[in-house]
DNA sequence: GTCTATACTTCGATAGAC
DNA sequence: GTCTATCGAAGTATAGAC
């Protein structure tokens, strides 16, 4: 049985009457129409979307919130996208690809192992993710939108962490992917903690890898 | 403005209500009457509730949902929990009693660092845990429940790889409370990877620390 | 102590007016 | 190309019957 939040059944028995009609042939291809995508009501449909994703959490991003945060009539939601997860996977992909343009042009000014620390240990957007992958853990289409994004990110990474740790000759002493991953989890658990309200022992983490970095970086 | 979910609005301003009317002195302390703790009704919401969590995220617990899961009438929901957030905050605890008891239970019997790192690399529990941190980002209750938990189970951690790392004598070589924080966190991206479909690097990571456990408890 | 009848709110989505 | 009128279903919660 596939996951699927009880609001989109009725989309989704649609989709399927949809999907079969649209293969008898006919070639009227959208079913509804669609408003463009440089319209300006669009766009502030998708701030009010992340905006309330980041204060509310997934379960507060209902067409009709999105729209009076936006000061517009619910049903523009469903005139700029077609259901709700596609909204949703907007709102992620315009995020996602701002992130990884930030942290490549990072990188290009300044690839050294201490700057790649920062850029990983910046708590900012971590509520953003959890939620996305919240709702990735039951909806499909973010589900892939994710997963598609978190390879291009780590590829990104690794690259970056690549060269940065064979500047100091230590890319075969621990390789390059395992300090991805540990540094990466360390700054996730430490955000998440953060977020609860639990920071014990942070402070004495952050001064630990701070001190490894300088002693690398002094090689 | 404080985070509150829609849905909760109604219930809210009825508290606030309430608490005025309690305040003038009258004695009835119930607003409404809530079914036996020890029903078995409400043992099976309980497991409805943590196995919806679990399928389909905490946005598909809905009172409905519940109770169609549990074989019972949605009212019935209401009986044994007054608010939805009850009933979360019930679900929660009742499995974070349970994984402290068993990780306790776990240390007694095998305090050694490989067991410690392999209770904690048990990725079971992670879209749970997930749903759950989601969830405490925007409901205070769930949040406070949440910070408790994370404490007491961060205690009983930090104990457990105190005296590992002290039996090895290398407790000055690396905090304990750094070595948690490590391996909780890369445990913890690699769960959430997974469960996105994401595992490049996993293996290699894994068998390095497996390595430097065995490298650490050969001396 | 256990459960049902019912109220009222909000949801996603479509059809069709401008 | 843009937006509004409206539908049917699902949401939380209470009051009161057994």
């Amino acid at each position: 049985m596939d996951a699927v939040q009880l609001h989109s059944i009725t989309v989704r028995l649609l989709s399927i009457g949809r999907t079969a009609w649209q293969g008898f042939g006919v070639t009227t291809p959208q079913p509804r129409r669609i408003g463009a995508t440089d319209s300006k009501s669009r766009a502030h449909l998708l701030d009010a979307a992340e905006q309330l994703m980041l204060e509310e959490g997934y379960a507060a991003v209902t067409s009709r919130r999105v729209a009076a945060k936006a000061g517009l009539k619910p049903q523009l939601v469903h005139y700029y996208f077609r259901t709700m997860d596609d909204l949703y996977v907007e709102t992620f992909r315009r995020r996602a690809d701002e992130n990884i343009e930030r942290f490549e042009r990072a990188v290009a000014a300044d690839g050294s192992l201490r700057r790649l620390w920062q850029l990983n240990a910046d708590p900012r957007g971590a509520a953003l993710t959890i939620e996305f992958v919240a709702l990735a853990n039951h909806r499909k289409a973010i589900r892939a939108e994710i997963a598609r994004y978190a390879e291009r990110f780590r590829a990104a990474q690794l690259d970056a962490i690549t060269v940065a740790l064979e500047t100091h000759g230590i890319a075969e002493l621990m390789p390059p992917i395992v300090a991805l991953l540990l540094m990466t989890g360390v700054s996730q658990v430490m955000a998440i903690e953060q977020a609860l309200g639990v920071t014990a022992g942070h402070d004495t983490t952050i001064s630990y890898i701070d001190d490894a970095i300088s002693r690398l970086e002094a090689t």
